[in-house]
DNA sequence: TCCTCACATACGCAAAAACGAATATATTCC
DNA sequence: GGAATATATTCGTTTTTGCGTATGTGAGGA
């Protein structure tokens, strides 16, 4: 693929330059996650994970999909190729950090057993998008 | 080398979040470069280029040397493997940029032929770092 | 010692970002 | 149609960032 010109690269590390908006990213590395998985896994509030996510969709590094009342987001690859060699990398440190490894933890447990956390009931799970993994169970 | 757990990444893309501090960063790839060439280069004023060297020297990114009058900046390769994989690709997504590029087209133009630029007469030439190539000429 | 040069920092301001709280919107269910 | 649910957006405020301008600092030269 060839790279777009002028790539505002700026504007990816700004998107990038926010813990919780990183937690968001390590989520959805690979899935296609609904928005209230979110706001269990990080204990964040509602309106706040929305906001970030809202940032991510500006910024052009992820896309939403609307499926009933939930919304499911999910990484979008950036045409351009520094961009995305970029983001591969950033995904890869993300997932030895030991806070980003905790969030996995919780969010598998989470996608296992979801009737077990009460604002997860009846949610959809969360789907493995092209080349990445779903829930291991 | 081990990687330092519990490295900010955030930190390191809040530092890179800015178009004058990628500039710096694309002319200092390689090379301990003289505020003065700076300045020069990105054509904008010396406080405003001396402050985000500050913030770069901050967040961890470069280091400065004092030799005399002048003040010398270099990049330092972070602790922390996935940042210092994360910076390598920023660097080579920079490289192939078309406003990097005019960048550093200038900045040889001038390390060549100094005494050109009234601003960098006797000012000290950029020297190549461990692993960087200086100047072509 | 005083002046100049190269650079750093302080100050005041404007714009952007982040947040909690409240409210709006879209969809489903009854 | 009306209530309930999931999510988005707005509002007011506080914090952070970036900038121009002015000033401070350290080194070298006369």
């Amino acid at each position: 693929m060839v790279s777009a010109k002028n790539y505002d690269l700026a504007r990816l590390f700004a998107a990038l330059a926010d813990r919780t908006r990183l937690r968001l990213l390590n989520l959805m590395d690979g899935k296609e996650v609904c928005v209230c998985y979110f706001v269990e896994i990080l204990g964040q509030s509602q309106p706040k994970v929305s906001r970030h996510l809202a940032y991510l969709r500006r910024a052009g590094v992820v896309a939403a999909r609307r499926e009933g009342k939930w919304m499911h987001y999910r990484m979008v690859a950036p045409q351009h190729d520094g961009a995305r060699r970029i983001l591969k990398e950033v995904l890869a440190a993300l997932s030895e950090d030991g806070a980003m490894q905790a969030d996995r933890r919780k969010f598998n447990k989470a996608c296992c057993a979801p009737q077990k956390q009460a604002a997860l009931e009846g949610a959809p799970l969360p789907a493995a998008v092209e080349g990445g993994s779903s829930c291991a169970c």
